[in-house]
DNA sequence: GAATTAACCTACTATTTTAGTCAGGAATTC
DNA sequence: GAATTCCTGACTAAAATAGTAGGTTAATTC
């Protein structure tokens, strides 16, 4: 197992979807504002998550990304992981012959450590963070920011068309999805 | 926290010395040889080591690297921190004003995750892991190997002498610390 | 159907970290 | 004084990380 800033960005990234997830899909531009990291780096690492089959893309205006399963069900190891591909704990890469053709100290040691990293990642889920004592108020503080500016945008969108209280369909494949459109349109 | 291949070098280099610290202090070049690693570049990893107190270097011939407390209160955690001085959690780097001045998400959800890690990591000794089952037969597999290497070293010395059975002082300082010199001595 | 949005894709560049090398100096033993 | 081994600093090579650029494709809105 490996940690970096690239898992890093992952998982702060997925919380962000699950945060907003009732809300529907988060943009990618969004997270990029928000946390300050590239665009394009973003949508590389968001190509693992999808590959590995932890978020779902959905295109066309009013899109973005949204986690393919419940925050519940999703751990910190699997995004992890995911984004992480050196993930070879031992030298031998699971044969034990590093050592003249026999197993060596530094692999029983590492498949032990890191088993037991791994469980302890994996017993970590995105839903016991945002349920955390503490998110909500600063769920709420920043949705203030962020919700502010996707308004804004929604707002200009409707103003170039003439007409100011738009915001009929969004998405409509997510709408009927979520079933939840107040919260993402303008009035 | 991070974890890299720098911190798994360190702790395996470490595991070898608690092995073999009532035998007396352990050559970079042997923990080289046996790993693999550059020598020069496990000399930087033991100058951090030692600069955080971990190990104490012992000069001249029958020198070597021994830990500076017993296995059992060295941790995991301690190692891996040593090595790797890249351990800013956050981006912020502690003052919670990444986001417009204010506490963004990223900032709680790491500092709690990674002093959860920390917790864990703590709490594995290396002590632990010399004891595990299985430890035992490994290490008398491998003190094979080195020990016959060290032993062809110490023979070789000893007959540039023109004696054989010598064994006199390896290492005097250290043999009045350890009070255990059969080990490492010919006979 | 044209325009827009945003996912999706590929290749390239820059920066940083990791890993290794080199050349020497200092303490210790013999 | 020679050998050994830690210790130091500067320098190089390779790899991973982070960012850039320029597109294509699917959905939506008008
Ligand atoms: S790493 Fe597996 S045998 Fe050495
Ligand atoms: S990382 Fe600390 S406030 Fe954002």
């Amino acid at each position: 197992m490996r940690l970096s800033t690239k898992g890093r960005y992952s998982v702060t990234a997925m919380l962000d979807l699950a945060i907003h997830d009732k809300a529907g899909p988060v943009t990618l531009a969004d997270i990029s504002q928000c946390q300050g990291i590239s665009l394009s780096y973003l949508e590389q690492l968001f190509a693992r998550l999808r590959k590995s089959g932890l978020v779902k893309g959905v295109r066309g205006p009013g899109g973005g990304y949204r986690l393919a399963r419940p925050a519940s069900e999703i751990s910190i190891a699997e995004i992890i992981c995911s984004v992480d591909e050196n993930v070879d704990v031992t030298r031998c890469k699971g044969q034990g012959n590093c050592q003249d053709g026999s197993k060596c100290l530094t692999h029983e040691l590492w498949t032990n450590l890191s088993t037991k990293l791994h469980e302890f990642l994996s017993g970590i889920t995105l839903a016991q963070f945002v349920e955390r004592p503490g998110i909500p108020e600063l769920s709420l503080q920043r949705d203030k920011k962020i919700g502010r500016f996707i308004l804004a945008k929604k707002q200009a969108a409707a103003i170039n068309q003439g007409v100011f209280a738009v915001s009929k369909n969004i998405n409509t494949n997510e709408r009927a999805s979520t079933g939840l459109v107040d919260k993402v349109s303008v009035r």
